[in-house]
DNA sequence: CTCCAGGACAAGC
DNA sequence: GCTTGTCATGGA
């Protein structure tokens, strides 16, 4: 079973996610995709919609203003994105980069890190790294693809075994994050789970 | 009530 | 190198 393939059957039962620039009505600027990237660490989606509302409505989203503001109230702002202290201050040391978008320079920024660089330099981007999270690592070692531990053995795996397409990438992330949430819950093989059959193959 | 989401970092071993 | 504690809101 390759990967493309299992791309194919959650792309045919999920159908497109509409991540960030994927829609074509609303495409985010750059910016606001990194901001989102930040926001949504270990973060239900829904609460990191919340607070970028409120950066907006308070006319704090742009680079600039994140810059000027204090931190204090930038984390009053995002609430309720969780983790606001934190996070106030990933958002400042992000605003204030202005480096080269290389991969090793993003690692260096404090709370930064791989995950969110791969979601920066892929969906704000467009440069092919695949994005790798909890999902991934649990949903395809149960599939029987291997124990990898690091998160760059698991992204090199997915690079090397998958055409250099960065909207495949996207969309492939985007499902995988749909499975986990809709399955793979529990350890033995879901119900309805488009992956049902090779998940019982794979005898985990 | 409990559980946990589109993680990262620091401290301890 | 690996494990654990910390950070925190809001929805299911």
């Amino acid at each position: 079973m390759n990967l493309l393939k299992i791309y194919q059957k959650l792309l045919k039962r999920f159908g497109t996610q509409n991540w960030w620039p994927m829609q074509r009505d609303f495409s985010p600027p750059e910016w606001e995709i990194c901001v989102g990237a930040v926001l949504t660490q270990n973060t239900n989606w829904g609460n990191v919609e919340l607070a970028l509302k409120n950066m907006k409505e308070k006319g704090l989203i742009s680079r600039d203003c994140i810059k000027k503001v204090s931190e204090k109230k930038l984390a009053e702002v995002i609430r309720p994105a969780g983790y606001y202290n934190q996070k106030a201050k990933k958002l400042k040391i992000l605003a204030s980069f202005s480096g080269n978008l290389t991969r090793e320079s993003l690692l260096s920024l404090w709370g930064l890190g791989p995950e969110t660089v791969d979601s920066i330099l892929l969906y704000a981007y467009g440069k092919p790294y695949f994005v790798v999270d909890a999902y991934t690592k649990r949903i395809f070692t149960r599939l029987g693809f291997g124990n990898r531990k690091s998160y760059d053995e698991w992204r090199k795996f997915f690079e090397s075994n998958l055409p250099r397409s960065v909207s495949l990438y996207k969309e492939f992330h985007a499902l995988i994050v749909k499975l986990g949430k809709e399955n793979c819950r529990k350890k033995p093989v879901c119900r309805g789970c488009p992956l049902r059959r090779e998940c019982k193959k794979s005898g985990i």
